[in-house]
DNA sequence: AGCCAGGCTCTCG
DNA sequence: CGAGAGCATGGC
C-alpha cells in the first residue's frame, strides 16, 4: 500500500534523519542512500515500510510504501511513525519567527532550514537508547546500541536491507546482566535497562499515560527509577514526546551550545540555561535541537551528515 | 598515559 | 541540601 503524506511547512527529510547516521550504524532506522526503512508493530505484527522523499524543502512529499499491508489500521500505525520520525507536528514557520529575533538562531535559520527533530516512536527505544547513551560519547553508544538491537531485537529483510525492530520490554525485562556486560554495557547500565523494562510491563510507568501528564510529573515518575535522572527524562519529553516546552539544560552537549552562542565568556549554570531557555516557551526543544544542530555545522569532525 | 564523552547514584560535610 | 567521588569503556 502506498500513501502520500504532505508535511505542513518545510522540511528537509536527509538533514532530519541525518541522526541515524552520523554517529554510527542505526540497525532500526536503516537510511540507505534516499531510502529511509523501518518495521512497525501493530498488534503484534511485524509491518515494514519504506519512506522516500521527493520535491523541494518548501514543497516536500514523503511517499510511504508500506510492504505487504493489508488492512488501513495498519498503514494508519505506519503513518503515525513516519509522522514522528520527520518531526511533522513541529511548529516550524512559528518558531522561524521567534528565530528571527534571536542573535544566535537568526543566522541558523537558513542554513538548517527544514531540520526537525526525529521523535521516537517507543517509549522503551528512547529510554533505553538514553540510558546507553548517559556520559558516553555517541558514537561507542550507538556501538552498544546496535549490539543490543541485533542480539534481541527481529530481523525483516526490506529491499535487501536488514532492518531491526527494537526489543520489546518482555525481552528485555528477562536480558541477564551478565549478557549485556559481554556486549560492554556497564552494570548500572545494564541493571537499569532490566529496570525500566520491568517498570513498563508491571506499571511501574505508564507511557500511555504520560501523553496528558504534566511536564513535572512525568519527571518525577521517571527519575523515580533507577538509572534515569533528569537528563533522561527531559530527553524522554522532548524527542519522544515531541513536547517543545523542555530544555536538557544539564546535557554537556546543550550547555557547550549555550556557552558558544550566548556565554559572553561566562559559563551558564543549568538553572541559568533553564531561565534563558523558558523565555522560548513552546519552542524550547526546537531551539535546542537548532543550536546541537549549530554546533555541528561548525565542526565537520563530528560528522558530515547532509 | 591520561582525560574526556550529549549521566546517575551514593556519600559526606 | 550541595559538592565530590566512583562507575565502565572506547577514542584520541
Amino acid at each position: 500500500m502506498n500513501v502520500v503524506l504532505t508535511p505542513d511547512g518545510p522540511l528537509d527529510p536527509s538533514a532530519t534523519l541525518s541522526r541515524y547516521r552520523i554517529w554510527g550504524e542505526d540497525p532500526v532506522n536503516r537510511l540507505s542512500g534516499d531510502v529511509f526503512r523501518r518495521v512497525a508493530r501493530w498488534k503484534d505484527r511485524l509491518v515494514p515500510y519504506e519512506v522516500r522523499w521527493q520535491g523541494s524543502v518548501d514543497d516536500p512529499k514523503l511517499l510511504v510504501r508500506v510492504v505487504g499491508a493489508r488492512t488501513s489500521a495498519a498503514t494508519d500505525a505506519v503513518l503515525s511513525e513516519v509522522r514522528q520520525l520527520f518531526g511533522l507536528d513541529f511548529d516550524l514557520p512559528g518558531f522561524y519567527r521567534l528565530a528571527k529575533a534571536d542573535p544566535a538562531l537568526a543566522g541558523l535559520i537558513e542554513p538548517l532550514y527544514g531540520l526537525r527533530p526525529t521523535l521516537s516512536p517507543t517509549a522503551i527505544e528512547m529510554l533505553v537508547g538514553a540510558i546507553t547513551a548517559q556520559q558516553l560519547n555517541l558514537a561507542f553508544a550507538f556501538t552498544l546500541r546496535a549490539r543490543l538491537v541485533k542480539r534481541y531485537g527481529e530481523c525483516v529483510c526490506i529491499g535487501g536491507d536488514d532492518v531491526y525492530t527494537f526489543p520489546e520490554p518482555a525481552v528485555l525485562a528477562r536480558v541477564r546482566v551478565a549478557s549485556l556486560r559481554g556486549m560492554q554495557f556497564s552494570t548500572a547500565k545494564a541493571v537499569a535497562i532490566r529496570g525500566v523494562a520491568q517498570a513498563m510491563l508491571d506499571g511501574g510507568i505508564d507511557p500511555a499515560a504520560f501523553v496528558t501528564a504534566g511536564n513535572a510529573e512525568i519527571i518525577a515518575s521517571l527519575t523515580a527509577l533507577r538509572g534515569i535522572g533528569r537528563w533522561t527524562a527531559d530527553w524522554y519529553m522532548a524527542r519522544c514526546l515531541g513536547r517543545g516546552d523542555v530544555c536538557p539544560a544539564g546535557d554537556l552537549a546543550v550547555r557547550k551550545a549555550f556557552h558558544h552562542y550566548y556565554g559572553r565568556g561566562r559559563a551558564f549554570s543549568e538553572d541559568g540555561i533553564r531561565r534563558r531557555a523558558a523565555a522560548w516557551g513552546a519552542y524550547q526543544t526546537l531551539a535546542v535541537h537548532y543550536l546541537l544542530a549549530g554546533m555541528r555545522l561548525s565542526k565537520p569532525t563530528a560528522g558530515g551528515g547532509t
